[in-house]
RNA sequence: GCGGUUGUAGCUCAGGGGUUAGAGCGCCUGACUGUGGCUCAGGAGGUCGUGGGUUCGAUUCCCAUCAGCCGCCCCA
């Protein structure tokens, strides 16, 4: 094998392909139904703006970023995140004046140096959606409304909504010292590392999955308890909005998200199909970003849905799906009769159908098995006498039913076509 | 990045220090000459992930490396 995929990066192949276009275009039906616009951003931004918005201390900054300089020595990396490009070009084209609400999607690769898993890769893609300009509660809700919508149109029902809150900067530096002092003890026997990890962000130790770390945390007030009292207002809101839109959702404090941007709100989707990698999705508030990055105070929610993972959880599900399958295969008996065939499928995709033939002169046999196998709904068979009489054979391929038609005809056996 | 585990045909897997490495599925061809799916027959396809080492001899043992998977970590 001389050659393979880089570590971590996948090839969708033909039989799947049609899988991902599924989601994408369910993807882009829903999002044009809110309102939604596309945003396309470039593949590497400066390194410099996923430093300053993730947060150095983040993982993804400190040791998963694919960062490289080009030849004129500018400092470059491939997006690891979707959510600050696109801050960066609301930015930088003056996208949203002063009162206005602005929304938009995207599909994007994301580029992450881990070791790769199930449900992890180095180049992994993403559908999602920001508003922007809105510090309601109600841009959350409809964030949240469209994430639940998306699993609910693919095919994974009743996704649940893990909510929580990170309040502002107030209510977390109160809430960091509380993690601090509550797990004093327990730092103290740990080593360095982890040591120094925590008192950088405690937030982290909330969701790890060691037991002894949890064992540390019990009996430590939640976060909801630190919250300065507009953003419980606003908490409370969010959720009277959820149950207004029938949306099942749980709050877990336990919810922190990776990247340091994130103010109030957080939510997750996760899924237990999908072994150590449980979130199908996260998204939140960050109301800071836009003055991270220079901008003026600009409030804005978003979500960002992986599409690995949802095709992951699809095929757990057992709903792997099926292709197109074309309307019809021209077959020919004797080769008089190719010129007329291509002529008939040259005709029937100009009207829009789906049209198959065989090109490698083969067997009436081998060209109809090819016919079978494409999944095809009818095969039209030409052959000398047909030739002579303009006509077809129109068959049936699920009952084997077949009638001698005229060529001008068989569209409308087809049935309509858009 | 850490710990583990796996790597044999397109796919799922069996096998095993020694002449031509197997199965099922898939693929191709054919079964009296213009008709698919079923059945039957035949066929193509593998440098046994890669590179070293041990050995008279390795795909089988050892080491390294690459890749997948599991857990940690992280998160989409």
């Amino acid at each position: 094998m001389p050659f393979q995929a880089p570590r971590g990066t996948e090839d969708v192949l033909p039989s799947d392909s049609h899988r991902w276009s599924r989601l994408e275009s369910i993807f882009r039906e829903l999002s044009s139904r809110y309102g939604y616009h596309e945003v396309r951003t470039p593949t590497f931004e400066d390194t410099s703006l996923f430093v300053r918005t993730s947060g150095d201390t983040s993982d993804i900054v400190s040791k998963e970023m694919y960062t490289f300089s080009d030849k004129g020595g500018r400092d470059l990396t491939l997006k690891p995140e979707g959510t600050a490009p696109i801050m960066r070009a609301v930015i930088e084209h003056n996208l949203c004046p002063p009162g206005a609400v602005l929304r938009m999607s995207y599909i994007m690769p994301i580029f992450r140096y881990g070791r790769p898993q199930k449900g992890r890769y180095r180049e992994a893609h993403q559908v999602g959606l920001e508003i922007l300009g809105s510090p309601s509660p109600a841009a959350d809700a409809e964030i949240i409304e469209m994430t639940v919508k998306f699993y609910d149109l693919i095919g994974i029902e009743g996704a649940e909504v893990k909510l929580s809150t990170l309040g502002r900067e107030e209510c977390r530096v109160r809430f960091r010292e509380a993690i601090l002092e509550h797990t004093r003890s327990f730092l103290a026997d740990q080593p360095e590392e982890a040591r120094s990890k925590v008192e950088r962000n405690p937030l982290r130790m909330l969701d790890s999955k060691d037991p002894d770390t949890q064992a540390a945390l019990q009996g430590l007030r939640p976060i909801l308890d630190f919250l300065e009292p507009e953003s419980r207002a606003n908490f409370d809101t969010l959720q009277e909005l959820l149950q207004e839109a029938d949306i099942r959702y749980q709050v877990d404090p336990s919810i922190v998200r990776g990247l340091d941007y994130y103010t109030e709100t957080v939510f997750e989707v996760q899924s237990s199909k999908l072994g150590a990698q449980s979130s199908l999705c996260g998204g939140g508030r960050y109301d800071c970003l836009s003055e991270e990055l220079g901008g003026r105070p600009l409030p804005a929610v978003g979500v960002a849905m992986g599409i690995e993972r949802a095709l992951l959880v699809l095929d757990e599900l057992g709903k792997a799906g099926e292709s197109d399958r074309p309307d019809l295969f021209v077959v020919t008996a004797g080769n008089q009769a190719a010129g007329a065939a291509r002529e008939l499928a040259r005709k029937l995709r100009s009207s829009g159908y789906s049209v198959l033939l065989d090109i490698d002169q083969k067997s009436l046999k081998s060209q109809l098995r090819q016919a079978d196998k494409s999944g095809a709904r009818y095969a039209a068979i030409i052959g000398e006498d047909e030739l002579g009489r303009g006509t077809a054979q129109l068959r049936d391929l699920a009952t084997s039913e077949q009638s001698e038609i005229p060529l001008e005809e068989i569209a409308r056996h087809l049935g309509g076509k858009a």
